[in-house]
Formats: structure tokens, sequence, C-alpha cells
DNA sequence: ACCTGAACACCGTTCAAGT
DNA sequence: ACCTGAACACCGTTCAAGT
């Protein structure tokens, strides 16, 4: 019961003798995760080579290359879901830190797994929708979304459909994620500034008038 | 003179005799930007196929697969930069009026041509930035951007640096276009409706006080 | 149950050779 | 100047065959 850790049932220098023993699955995803780190591109045949095996053992695992990457996206809406639920636990009270809170704690996760956000993101815009993905995206958000309709409860932000000042709330930060991660901040900008400059922004948008 | 129209100088049913006589470039894009739309992945053997040259011929015109796409991006950034200007031409006066042009605009053409936005973004991120490609976006962008000088001049937003507040207006509108384009909006909404809640709290939120 | 290895149908890139 | 076509080094996917 130590482990909280997310997923990493092999160590780094684990002993190669149990490979092919049940836990390839695990071993490709894991060299999946350092080759998205690394941002390097995904082959489904170098993964089996980095896990000593031929190129068509992942089969076994995997239906196609499409399904390790739902599996990998799946991990990432968990990841995500953890980081925001903590963030919110430990957030400044009332609207403006519970958004500040989620902001932060997004952008941060968004610029830090750039990759893999965006594979996150690819697999909902398919016609199948990876299934498993969409649920585990909706959960990652769906507490966070709450907080909009508690925060109008308070009276603490203007009424209206609570899904839609949510949604546009999210999008901005999402977007200024995206922004950051395709380079196009300029230089000397500071990405932490720009988060806290765009919650106030949306914080005074909504008060009450 | 009569054509206004973007780069079609091969209308859909021009003359097949005329290739390999100086416009295969010219194919080639067409031909690109027609997947593109159609959401089919790009392979320069195809478009070598559907142009009716060999797989080697791009060659002569794209030192790369990357070439290509930094063409169709720097496309694809002048064509942003015209509707954006297009339409800051005809927007209501004062910063609503103007972002509320703006927001339209870019997330209409974002949401119309999503495959495209995509590559004009992938670009940037890369080491070596397409050169043309940066330069192209931010040719479309600039006059956007002084727009938050000027309501500051005109005393229509807080002070502070233009290039923050905008930047983080910009963020929140391609957020919005990529949720949008991620097919993460619930069915019923009303993507319309969600930019103009958006730039009416971005709006509250500059407006001085 | 799990993995191997040949096979198939694709890629992008390179480069001599043709016209 | 522009294009051809063989060659090379990769892919993902399939499937009989092994253990």
């Amino acid at each position: 019961m130590l482990s909280m850790a997310t997923s990493n049932m092999l160590g780094g220098v684990a002993s190669a003798r149990t490979y092919h023993h049940g836990n390839l699955r695990a071993t490709l995803l894991e060299h999946a995760e350092a080759a998205l780190a690394a941002g390097s591109e995904l082959s489904l045949r170098e993964l089996a080579r980095q896990a000593g095996v031929s190129h068509g053992a992942p089969r076994r695992h995997f239906a196609d290359k499409q399904a390790l990457l739902d599996a990998l996206a799946l991990d990432g809406f968990e990841r995500l879901g953890a980081a925001l639920a903590l963030a919110e636990s430990t957030a400044a009270p009332g609207f403006r830190g519970s958004l500040l809170a989620f902001g932060r704690t997004y952008v941060h996760f968004a610029t830090e797994h750039a990759a893999l956000l965006e594979l996150m993101y690819a697999g909902k815009h398919r016609p199948d929708i990876g299934e498993g993905v969409a649920r585990a995206a909706d959960e990652a958000f769906a507490a966070s979304f709450s907080l909009f309709a508690a925060a109008q409860a308070a009276g603490e932000i203007v009424p209206g459909d609570p899904e839609r000042l949510g949604t546009v709330a999210f999008a901005a930060l999402h977007g200024l994620a995206a922004i950051a991660n395709g380079g196009m901040l300029s230089p000397d900008a500071d990405l932490d500034v720009m988060v806290d400059e765009l919650v106030d922004r949306l914080v005074l948008g909504l008060a009450p008038r």
C-alpha cells in the first residue's frame, strides 16, 4: 500500500527477466510515455524493440496503434483529474481561489506534458471516440465544473447557464496552454503571470454587477 | 482582374494538358488543401499520384514534406490575416466591436479550416521555425494586436502591458476554437453564443474601474 | 496464453538517368 | 529545368506457426 505512484509497476532498473510474463503491456506504455516526453515520434515497432520483443508482440495487448494511444490518453486524463482535485482541495476560498487553482494546475499540467495533452484531445475528435477516453475526460473535469454552479449559488458570479460559463473559462485557460505549447509566447513572457492575468480578467468579467 | 479568388489558378476542370510545365507546385498545393479539408492524411506520394507525376517529382518544388506543409501554413496565415483585416474594417466602433469582430472571424476561420489551423501552429513549435511561416503569423495578427494599445489610449480598457492583455485575449479565443475543433463542446452548444459570451466577459474584465 | 517472423501494402527520401 | 524509376530504410497490420 506504499505506492501512490501512478503506474510504474517496474522501476527504471527492474529485473529484465520478467518480461513476457504478463507485463509487456505496462512496459510498452512506459516506453511510450518516455518517447512522448522526449518529443520523439511514436512507432509501435520501435516500442517493441525497446521492450525486447518482436514487432508483432504488441498486438496481444493493443489491437492497433490507436488502442495504445487511447490507453495513454486515458491515463493522462486520470492524472490530470487527480491533479485538479488536489489543487481544488488546497485552493484559497472563494471563486477566484478555485479558478486560480484550476488555471494554474491545468496550464502547468498542459505545458509539462505537451505531447500527452495533444494526444488526449486528438482522440476526442475521432468518429469512434475511444470510449473510455471520453468518459475519463468527463470525469477529470466534472468536479471542477461544479465550481461554477457553486459560485452562482453563492452569488459570486453572474447567473446564466453554468455549463456555458464554465466552458468559456476552461477554453480560455486551455487556449493559453495551447499558445504556450505552440511556442507563440514572446520569449520574455512569463506564463504564470499570463495565467493570473487571465483568471483576474475572467473573475472580473464574471462578477455580478 | 476578376479573380479575387485565393489561389486556384487552375479551376477544378482545367485542361490537364499544362502539367509538368511549371505549375506542378501549385497543383500539389491544391490537392494538399483538398486532402486537408477532407480530413485525410497527407501523403506526398498520394499527392504526386493525384497530380499524375512520379513520386520523386515533388522534390523539384519542395525539399521535403515539411516544406510543402510550411507553404500551406504560410498561405493559411495570409488568408487568416486578410480575413481579420476585412473584419476589422467593418467592425462596430469601439473596443468591444473590434474584439467581437476579431473573435468571430478568428473562431470561424479556425473551425472552418480545422486541419489547416493545426498545421499552421504545429510548425511554430519546431526548432527551425519554418522561417517565413513565423513572419506570416506575426503579420497576420499584427494589425489586430494594435487594437489593445489603441483601446488603452482611448481609455476603454485598463492600462498594463498591451502585449500581455492582447495575448491573453487571443489565447482565450483560440482556446474556444480548439475546444470546438476537438469535439469537446456539448452537442447542443452554440459556438457563436460562446464567442459572444467570451468576448463580453473579456470586455467587462478589461474595463477600467 | 503469449510471442515469433515472414509477408503485404504502404511511407519519405535519395539519386542516377533520362528528356 | 524538370521529371522518372529503382533503391533504401522505415512504417502498421495480418497471420500462420511455434512454445
